[in-house]
RNA sequence: GGAGAAGUACCCAAGUGGUGAAGGGGCUCCCCUGCUAAGGGAGUAGGCUGUUAACGCGGCGCGGGGGUUCAAAUCCCCCCUUCUCCGCCA
């Protein structure tokens, strides 16, 4: 959620700088001005009515002790009760169109970021070089079946298109990914947590992604129970929400949590042969990174969630390049995300394997995630950061594919030996 | 799943319709004493929000949301959470 006052005051360097995410909000934004001038005339008139009311009804026991008439009193009371009741009728239509309007803006970009959508991302920088063949490789769809790691077809018996399951060594070294993950992150000082799978409601409003895209989700539904849970599509979702509705001290930030869930998405619509096999199904795991920091200490908090996402691809021998994505291509709630890029080989370009984003105060307003400086009297919005660290579900197919002998063995990187009982190939 | 009880500030806790929601602990400051003690005194409700250049002046607030009433922590309804017991169960 956007500041209102900022909206208010500036209202076309707003509107500006939601274009350049390609959101035309001019009207919605005209519409939320005149509705929050309306709002505040309702609340400053019913209020001094109620301030009125206080006075007045204080009266009454000191009219009565003394046997006085009270109906005169009693009338006027009336009258304004009645007033203050209409004035609530209507701040609340008017209110929860502003809401519904407030909710729905998106994010606004940080300045340095370039207009438009994908043409218009920036690669920073570049790791290492490209890996080469001296002869035929094979893509990870054969490779994972041929060795057994992954059972495509009966993932799907269970489950429907867009489900596999990870066995045998396959599992192993997704189960080793994992742990390797979650043991950096803990040696750089994250905690760890474990989350619920079924979200509320709200979860994903203050994350952003309610109430607009609803349909990316799987909801549940119980007949005995109208309480809707949703299943997370990243641990994010959960995370977001952590210290909703909390006032943390200063010294308490940053917080730095990781989060391992699997993440459940609908992706509706097929996306052809070029993802076919792991890269897009409807449930992967990821090893989330999630920060909450002061406003000051984002920018820091964001370039260290790059690094360390950028590390780990680095260390299980991966070519990538780091993006920075024009305003567009960031999603709704965030003002700025770094995409890491690796090459599978049997693909052509490069494919995220991790998203960094800093959503600023918009999700903390949306949550009302707040903290308070020593000595302060007012509360201040924190700034919450978020990035995949990692999701597996592009890092094994790569993994296999870059690592396949020409025997059609797949070497296991170094690092992730001592999780898989120091196998060293997998044939 | 069934039955019952509870939810008031940092903590404990009083308060069943009418000024400013008791009291205690803790915390902060002061005094006395003089050295990790004891005593005395004072202070200590946050958060949100309207208005204002600011000081200030208002509104809301007793788990959340509705309702009754001139007036609700207090009465009524719905919900959430916690605890106890029973049932079921990995």
């Amino acid at each position: 959620m956007l500041d209102i006052k900022l909206i208010r005051d500036n209202p076309d360097t707003i509107k500006q700088s939601l274009l350049k995410k390609g959101a035309d909000c001019s009207a919605d934004i005209d519409r939320i001005i005149s509705l929050d001038l309306r709002r505040r005339e309702i609340i400053a008139a019913s209020e001094a009515d109620k301030a009125e009311q206080n006075r007045v009804s204080k009266q009454i026991p000191e009219i009565k002790k003394s046997g006085g008439d009270a109906s005169e009193v009693l009338a006027r009371l009336n009258a304004l009760k009645d007033k203050v009741k209409d004035a609530e009728t209507e701040l609340r239509a008017v209110g929860d169109e502003y809401n519904d309007l407030m909710l729905k803006l998106p994010n606004t970009p940080d300045d340095d970021l370039s207009p438009g959508g994908k043409e218009n991302n920036e690669p920073l920088r570049y790791y290492g070089e490209p890996h080469k063949f001296d002869f035929e490789p094979h893509n990870h769809y054969d490779l994972c079946t041929k060795l057994g790691l992954i059972d495509y077809q009966r993932g799907v018996k269970l489950a429907g298109s867009g489900f596999w399951i990870y066995r045998g060594l396959g599992a192993r070294l997704e189960w080793a990914l994992l742990n390797f993950f979650i043991d950096t992150h803990l040696a750089d000082g994250y905690e760890l947590l474990f989350v619920p799978h079924m979200l509320e409601y709200q979860c994903g409003l203050t994350a952003g992604q309610f109430p607009k895209f609803t349909d990316e989700v799987y909801k549940i539904s119980n007949p005995t129970d109208d309480r809707m849970h949703y299943m997370l599509p990243t641990a994010e979702a959960a995370l977001a929400s952590l210290h909703r509705e909390e006032i943390l001290t200063e010294a308490e930030l940053p917080k730095k949590y990781i989060s391992y869930t699997p993440c459940f998405r609908r992706e509706a619509g097929t996306y052809g042969s070029d993802e076919r096999g792991m890269v897009r199904g409807h449930q992967f795991n990821k090893v989330e990174m999630f920060q909450f920091t002061t406003p000051e200490g984002s920018s820091n908090a964001f370039d260290e969630l790059v690094g360390k996402a950028e590390a780990l691809v680095a260390a299980l021998g991966f070519h990538f390049r780091t993006v920075k994505l024009a305003a567009g291509d960031c999603s709704a709630s965030m003002a700025r995300t770094y995409d890491i890029e690796i090459q599978i080989p049997s693909m052509n370009g490069y494919k995220e394997v991790s998203s960094v984003s800093n959503a600023r105060d918009y999700q903390a307003r949306r949550g009302a995630a707040r903290f308070k400086r020593e000595g302060a009297g007012k509360t201040e919005f924190m700034h919450t950061l978020n990035g995949s660290g990692l999701a597996t579900s592009r890092i094994l197919p790569a993994l296999v594919e870059q690592n396949q002998q020409k025997d059609g063995s797949v070497v296991v990187p170094e690092v992730l030996r001592k999780y898989m009982g120091g196998i060293e190939v997998i044939k």
